[in-house]
RNA sequence: GGAGAAGUAUCGAAGUGGUUAUAACGGCCCCGACUCGAAAUCGGGUUGCCCUGGAAGGGGCACGAGGGUUCGAAUCCCUCCUUCUCCGCCA
């Protein structure tokens, strides 16, 4: 939710720092809907004033002896029009909220207009690997390996599931225990969250209204209380303190959450996303913080920094992109990605996603901190980093570390996990 | 799933149709007095949001949420949510 003082304000301004996302809103009939309902509130504020003052004369003037019936009857008649007029409030109320409900956040001043083709790469860590012999595929690698089991995933669970099958459940685990014992050593607070949310927690996070379909929903449930599986557990973390008011002596506070994701990713397959490299379900550790204003470029940079030391200690190949404002998520206003090299699709691909929300999820959520030297409660930010999602991470390490006989070397940071330091053919 | 009870400020809690949401009373916390200092005691302060205004100020809303009745609702009625107790079922 942006603030609709600023937009009242500085039309302009927004309107043009909202095209770096390519997109072009025009704020005027907003702004109409502001206006009026300015006007509508002063106007039922002098009549609610009028009618408190007439209810408390009424009980005085009756132990007077006095005949109220025709005072009555005119407080009659004025409450008759305060609800003419709250009903005209709530309709203008509902589609500012409509409208800003459906606004994206904007893009901080340092992000690059326009779309994907203009991210720029920050950082990049390693080399891509050469091999000496023709490099295989992961599909091909994890199940002749014994890793993942694809058929039998989609026979149970249906097309875009796969099941960690001995070492490749053990190698998935593995990846999640070092990211938690990073985050625990970091001063991070571990949290289990509910899988299933509700819509609330949806709008907050800025996910719904706009994109609902991109979530399995709880069959059965009822229309106002809609309840979904989260796609992230950012919906859930962000939504932790909505409602509340925090001390700003308890700010920062970072959060890491484990949870599968669950997405329905609908029309999103393509040929090269074959294997684990985007499905219906997946596996991730986010990152989450809750800061001041001041603090929240310095926490993204730290997220950042978390989570790239993640991939190198891994000895992953690996790059850090500045995202263009289009590629940017809706509730977002400054992202990094960090995107592992696969060697197979012959691309980069994301493994997290640093954003800042500033204070877009805040005003949502009604999240609020007391500033110590004013004692005025203000919006704070938030921020989420994936530390790290998994499903990209396994297939990055099973094609950059493959041997010439079929057999994968595992990270030296996961060996105490696993149990072995190298994954060999089960035929 | 069934039966019952309850939701008021930071916490406990009073208030069951009117001139007290300036939300009694108490606790916590803050400031001050007393004290060498502290405890105790005494005095004072301490909800949030919105509209308006340059400011000082003025006004409105909120008693779990949303409706309704009424000139007037924390108080009466309806729906929903949450919590607690008991019973049932159960990983």
């Amino acid at each position: 939710m942006l603030d609709i003082a600023r937009i009242r304000n500085n039309p302009g301004e927004v309107r043009n720092a909202l095209k770096k996302r390519l997109i072009d809103i025009d704020f005027t009939e907003l702004l109409d809907w502001d206006a009026t309902r300015r006007s509508l509130i002063t106007r039922l504020e002098e009549m609610k004033a009028k009618r408190n003052k007439g209810s408390g004369e009424i009980p005085l003037l009756k132990k007077n002896g006095v005949d109220v019936t025709s005072l009555v009857g005119e407080m009659k008649a004025l409450g008759y029009d305060i609800q003419i007029l709250e009903d005209e409030l709530k309709a203008v109320e509902e589609k500012i909220q409509d409208f800003m409900g459906g606004l994206p956040n904007i893009p901080a001043n340092d992000v690059m207009a326009g779309g994907k083709e203009n991210n720029q790469v920050a950082r990049v860590f390693g080399e891509k690997p050469e091999f000496s012999f023709q490099p295989k595929h992961h599909v091909d690698l994890v199940t002749s390996l014994g890793l993942i089991d694809y058929e039998r995933g989609v026979k149970i669970g249906g097309s875009g599931f796969w099941v960690y099958t001995g070492d490749g459940a053990l190698l998935e685990w593995a990846l999640l225990n070092y990211f938690i014992e990073e985050h625990i050593r970091d001063g991070y607070c571990f949290m289990l969250p509910p899988h299933i949310l509700n819509w609330q927690s949806g709008y907050t996070a800025g996910q719904f209204p706009k994109f609902e379909e991109d979530v399995f929903r709880i069959e059965g449930s009822e229309e106002g209380k809609m309840q979904f599986i989260l796609p992230t557990a950012e919906t859930a973390l962000i939504n932790y303190h909505r409602n509340e008011i925090l001390n700003e002596e308890d700010l920062p506070k970072k959060y890491f959450a484990y949870s599968p994701c669950y997405r329905k990713e609908a029309g999103s397959y393509r040929a090269e996303e074959r294997g684990m490299i985007r499905g219906h379900q997946f596996n991730k550790v986010e990152m989450f913080q809750y800061t001041t204003p001041e603090q929240s470029e310095t926490a993204l940079e730290e997220l950042v920094g978390k989570a790239e030391r993640l991939v190198q200690g891994l000895g992953l190949h690996h790059q850090v992109s500045k995202l263009a404002a289009q590629d940017v998520g809706a509730g977002m206003g400054k992202t990094y990605d960090i995107e592992i090299w696969i060697p197979s699709m012959n691309i980069y691909k994301e493994v997290s996603s640093c954003s800042n929300a500033y204070d877009y999820q805040a005003r949502r959520g009604n999240i609020r901190y007391r500033r110590k030297d004013t004692k005025k409660n203000e919006y704070l930010h938030t921020l989420n980093a994936s530390g790290l999602a998994t499903s990209r991470v396994l297939p990055a390490i099973v094609e950059q570390f493959q041997q010439e006989d079929g057999s994968v070397t595992v990270p030296e940071v996961l060996r105490k996990w696993v149990g072995k330091d190298r994954l060999r053919s089960i035929r």
